[in-house]
RNA sequence: GGCGCUAUCGUCUAGGGGUUAGGACGUGAGAUUCUCAAUCUUAAAACACGGGUUCGAUUCCCGUUAGCGCUACCA
């Protein structure tokens, strides 16, 4: 094992979240067990964004992080937006640095540079699994000559640069909550570190920053583990000290898998639409995983962030992945907001499905389909309300049987998922599905109408669910799925 | 398939070599309330399995099983 860090030094912990779509009630998970363990140590916690995967980069994710972090009043120290003595916090803006460090590699020999196309790796990938052997880089570039390596690169083939991981041997290292983790090098793969397109990968990315930005603990999702031990040759590589290592359970859906949009509301935006609180959202991410002592609190499960600060436990906390129990979730909110001052409750409401903001396109969604003021609610109940759901009657077109409803519906779900919530972009990518499925226009639309709206008659559909929003829209497409799942047929 | 991680009520968890295995959500029943919600009372509900170690394992060790994760020029 290698050598850790001074454990004198100041605390710093990070959380890194990618901006490739809405903020994530993972991100907001480990960002809080980072946030505890900075604040009980009078530790820095950054926040650094990782956006080196331009395949997937959305541009508007990396102000939705930030808007969703703080509503949930975890702050931090140094960031892309506040600053700090270790920046630049985005790794779009590092790319020199990453490029140094894989130049040193390659120097040192600890990386080399791989020719190999897409197409090569994807069949020696295929190869490999029907052989039944693990897929692995096979070893091509290993061992270039350098004059096969000067002809690459004057015929400019494009490269990427992969580390080099030793044939023989294992890597161990430390786990703060688990103990001592081993993976033998035979399980290791030769990974990229820096791709044909300049950027880094995660790997190099994180252990670069981890190192330059003095990061003491790395506090992230279990998932990581089997990547640990390509972090910690790398570190070995440039002779750096390493970090503490804390891998925390994965947020799981109610089937145990990983907590996935398909199967659960897993955006922030979601939750502050849907009318959760922050601290009960933060309570509740606070009770999964254990690491508040049970009796801290005269034994009540509800509490604030800052008594977290006080009470929480990092070595108490509990390795078995928690289920998202939205159910619970309800409950504490519920529990917050008969708990409020019936002003805060006023403005709470005002602040979210009352926003003039919010309420305002509705408005002009309406106009001219009243004839009084007072029938505003008889045109836009649904969204108001919470649940609509339509009875098979409302929903289900002439002709189709409800099978290939429910399959339809499912589809329309994953079109809307991929779409920008756009009123053209959501036309779009329903008139294609429609037009894929053989679904007419008047069906397709229809269907989705009673679904997001209850009923067969509303204002415009796109229009309404634009102003819904996506998250919420996509929320009650997926509950109308699953509730129809477990009933049985009606007729 | 390979590697790794994990295992207490349906769910979140407490506990820990000898306990009636505790609490919370949810569920059932009852009380209260003009209704509903809230509230109160109450009930059902768990140590995955097999071997060890031990006077005694749910607790410690090993194995099995199951679940999950990783196995990308994604993070």
């Amino acid at each position: 094992m290698s050598e850790t860090l001074d454990s004198s030094a100041p605390v710093r912990v990070r959380i890194a979240p990618s901006p490739t779509g809405d903020p994530h009630v993972g991100t907001a998970y480990i960002g809080l067990i980072n946030y505890l363990y900075a604040r009980q140590r009078n530790g820095q916690f950054v926040l650094r964004i990782e956006d080196t995967d331009r395949t997937r980069f959305v541009p508007t994710s990396e102000q939705m992080i930030f808007d969703s972090l703080r509503w949930l009043g975890l702050a931090w120290n140094e960031g892309p937006d506040v600053g700090g003595p270790y920046g630049p916090y985005r790794q779009s803006e590092r790319t020199e640095i990453y490029r140094a460090h894989a130049d040193q590699l390659l120097a040192s020999g600890h990386a080399y540079r791989c020719f190999c196309t897409a197409e090569k790796l994807e069949a020696d990938r295929r190869q490999q699994i029907a052989a039944k052997l693990p897929p692995r880089y096979p070893g091509t570039c290993r061992s270039l000559t350098p004059d096969e390596i000067a002809a690459h690169l004057a015929a400019g083939t494009p490269a990427v640069i992969r580390m080099r991981v030793p044939l023989e041997g294992s890597t161990t290292f430390r786990d703060e909550l688990r103990g001592a983790i081993t993976f033998d090098h035979h399980n290791v793969d030769d990974q990229v570190l820096l791709k044909s397109d300049g950027y880094p990968t995660y790997h190099l990315a994180n252990v670069v920053d981890d190192h330059l930005m003095r990061i003491t603990d790395v506090i992230r999702a279990e998932e990581w583990i089997s990547s640990t031990p390509k972090h910690v040759l790398l570190y070995q590589s440039f002779g750096w000290a390493l970090p503490r290592f804390w891998h925390m359970p994965l947020l799981r859906n109610q089937d145990k898998s990983k907590i996935s949009k398909r199967k659960n509301p897993v955006s922030l935006i979601y939750y502050r639409q849907a009318g959760y609180l922050p601290q009960a959202v933060i309570n509740f991410l606070g009770l999964l995983g254990g690491g508040m002592p049970a009796d801290s609190n005269g034994g009540t499960e509800k509490f604030t962030l800052d008594e977290m600060v006080t009470h929480f436990r990092h070595e108490n906390i509990r390795t078995g992945g928690p289920v998202f129990d939205l159910t619970k979730l309800k409950w504490l909110n519920g529990e917050y907001l008969r708990a409020l001052p019936s002003d805060d409750f006023y403005s709470a409401l005002r602040s979210t499905v009352l926003a003039d903001d919010y309420l305002r396109p509705i408005a002009a969604l309406i106009q001219t389909r009243i004839e009084l003021l007072s029938q505003f609610g008889d045109l836009t109940g649904f969204l108001l309300n919470d649940n609509t759901h339509p009875p098979e009657s409302v929903y289900l077109p002439k002709n189709r049987t409800r099978e290939e409803t429910l399959a339809f519906a499912a589809d329309q779900l994953t079109a809307l998922e991929s779409a920008d919530w756009q009123q053209e972009s959501i036309e779009s990518a329903l008139k294609q599905l429609g037009t894929e499925k053989q679904w007419s226009v008047k069906e397709n639309f229809m269907l989705l109408r009673a679904i997001v709206t209850g009923s067969t008659m509303s204002p415009p559909l796109v229009e309404s669910m634009v102003i819904f929003g996506k998250s919420r829209t996509l929320d009650r497409l997926r509950r109308f799925l699953e509730t129809e799942k477990k009933r049985p047929p009606v007729k």
